[in-house]
DNA sequence: AATGAATGAGCTTTCATTCAT
DNA sequence: TATGAATGAAAGCTCATTCAT
């Protein structure tokens, strides 16, 4: 028992960091980063506002730690889906319904809610988010739908656009539980939203049987 | 000379609302909210910082404003595209199309972005917008869809899910104007996102065509 | 009576930032720059904390406008008595017993005091006050002995030494007001110590009379 | 090897207190009392900031020991030399060149600046530094002049006065160090000062050789 | 004896709001 | 109507002090 101290205090300390971004965060997104107060994130992480300033040397650079940290990890599992399926329309579903399963629908779904709030506020972050979040993943689906159209299971699209037009709705669904999402009792309901999503682009995606084709 | 000077000021002093409003909505989507100060409104809007409280209240009454002002406009026009168009596919169209050239490309695309950012702290405001704005607009949609899909020019789809997944690239556009937009030169070139858009959403919805039609 | 409310306001507003300087000057020559707080300058000007941000920019601006406040209107004073004096002695006497006149015995007194603290935190006003205040000073006296010097009435000395050997006595007996002056009922004995002073420095400085003379 | 361990630690733990207080001094003659941290002393010591509570119960608590430590083993030094020295003129070169030696010219020159800043925020070791250090010299310099006036070789001067005129360049001197000194090269060119300084005071003490005298 | 993570009171600074003019 | 000087509550940030290890 006496040897469980140090450890857990030890765990305590490396583990500290996330659980203040982690509290930051949820702030941040529900409230906006101006009008969270450091004493609301310190509460929330339930330590003394001074323990912030132990590891992060402003709000602002709270505010950076909270992107970067959110973004980091979704990195590169999304790109390691690039190889495992072949079948265009089975990866761009892949790429899609992944996306909203490990970001869209957890607490990271709320970091681009935030980040598109201050995006203004914070030209660096903004311009490193976009580089490491947004062309990233749109290199992803853009070789998705290439692929798609290269195998004539898509049709021709315009590529720079179809990314955005395709990822639209579903960080759309994420920023709205973070804003209209608490007043409506519908919030679990996403499975027909998503069913609906998919039914529409992948038809719409689709290329036309021609005319002789037996299929 | 006095004649004047009277006649100048009233119009003015009328006119003198609209110009808070519009210089407060530029800057709380610019910055957000909290982080604005009324000094940069007054400033941006010409007057003194005195001045705003002689038209409104209080920080949040003119955050109030701003929102009924930029939403009220907007709320009959599309109603009236109902009945000017028959075909589903030109009113569905029409709607879209018509909220980006009255809204998504004008200065009152901020207010989207502005209204999901701020949706947590001002409840009331938000409740307000949700039923004046999102379901009368989510209503027109589904007017179009539903009478689309009874003439079987639409695929049977879930009603209340494809109305947000229609409205949401486009809304998603207007948000980006005020985030990441101004730091890409591609602002001007909304035409092939929208172009992309509808051929995508329309060939999505479109019903199949029957084996033995002649089209 | 009306009309006085304006003309009061008035030059209250313009009087302001010297009231404000001076209440900062006397508290941070009492307790030192730090340890001084902004809220006991205002309560001490008789205004709220908030106003002092109306005229100065952060604390250590309104610590820059105290130190050039008061050494400005003293730069000229001095250098005028060159030519209102030709005996070197009298010169010298009266640019020592003028600095204390005006300088030494005032609340000016503190600003040494002050400036010698806080050198080491505020280099650049440390080298504002030490050219615009120290090199000029110096050089007054030098022109002082110098004269006294070439015409044989004082003995042959280090010019650059003599000047701040000099004026050490006035301004440690300035500081000592201060510092442990409030202890030591004797404050208002300076007569002795200026008369002894004097006594000392000129005799010291005066040249031998020589064998032959007949005085 | 187990035996050095504790003798290095004990010659260590002795040392300490002294070492902590030598970097607190020179911290707070740099900056002043209230703008040095503990963090910033721990440091220069080489230890943590808690270990500074092992040996001083406040900040206040380490200012006090800061003084005292400084001016203790000073005291006794001077009043020796009465006994050294016969000649009235020998002995007062002997004390006021002995201060400089002794105080002036090492760290410990340091204390009259810092006890000078913060004599108003520290009354009880104002008072404890006037008895102990200002009164006592004072004494030892009213010792030397009388003795000289008393033989004639002085001239009659106000001896509470003389005192103070006397040390007050040595002073002004050793705190020009620790203020404006790091921003002159002269730093090391004391020996002019001095040279003048003696030349100076001695001069203006030296009662007139009486007209018959041989000498 | 020594550490350094944690605390929270207290400071500087900001800014919505008021009000005399 | 319009101003802008003044306010003071509240926020970000610092740092002397404590204490579990």
């Amino acid at each position: 028992m006496t040897e469980t101290q140090p450890a857990r205090r030890r765990r305590r300390k490396e583990a500290r960091p996330q659980e203040l971004t982690a509290a930051a965060l949820s702030l941040f997104v529900e409230k906006g980063f101006a009008a969270t107060r450091l004493d609301d994130i310190a509460e929330r992480a339930g330590v003394s506002k001074g323990t912030l300033y132990l590891y992060f040397d402003s709000k602002d650079a709270l505010f950076k730690a909270v992107i970067q940290e959110g973004v980091v990890p979704a990195l590169h599992a999304g790109e390691a889906l690039l190889e495992q399926h072949d079948d265009p329309l089975e990866l761009l579903r892949a790429i899609l319904s992944g996306w909203w399963e490990r970001i869209g629908s957890t607490e990271l779904g709320g970091i681009p809610k935030l980040m598109m709030s201050e995006a203004g506020n914070f030209p660096d972050v903004a311009a490193y988010y976009q580089r490491e979040v947004i062309q990233r993943g749109t290199a992803l689906l853009r070789a998705a739908v290439s692929r798609g159209i290269a195998r004539g299971v898509f049709r021709e699209v315009d590529l720079d656009a179809i990314c955005s037009v395709l990822i639209a709705p579903l960080v759309y669904r994420a920023m709205w539980r973070y804003s209209f999402g608490p007043r409506c009792g519908q919030e679990a309901d996403v499975g027909p939203y998503l069913k609906t999503y998919f039914d529409l682009i992948l038809n719409g995606l689709m290329a036309p049987v021609a005319a002789g084709d037996t299929q």
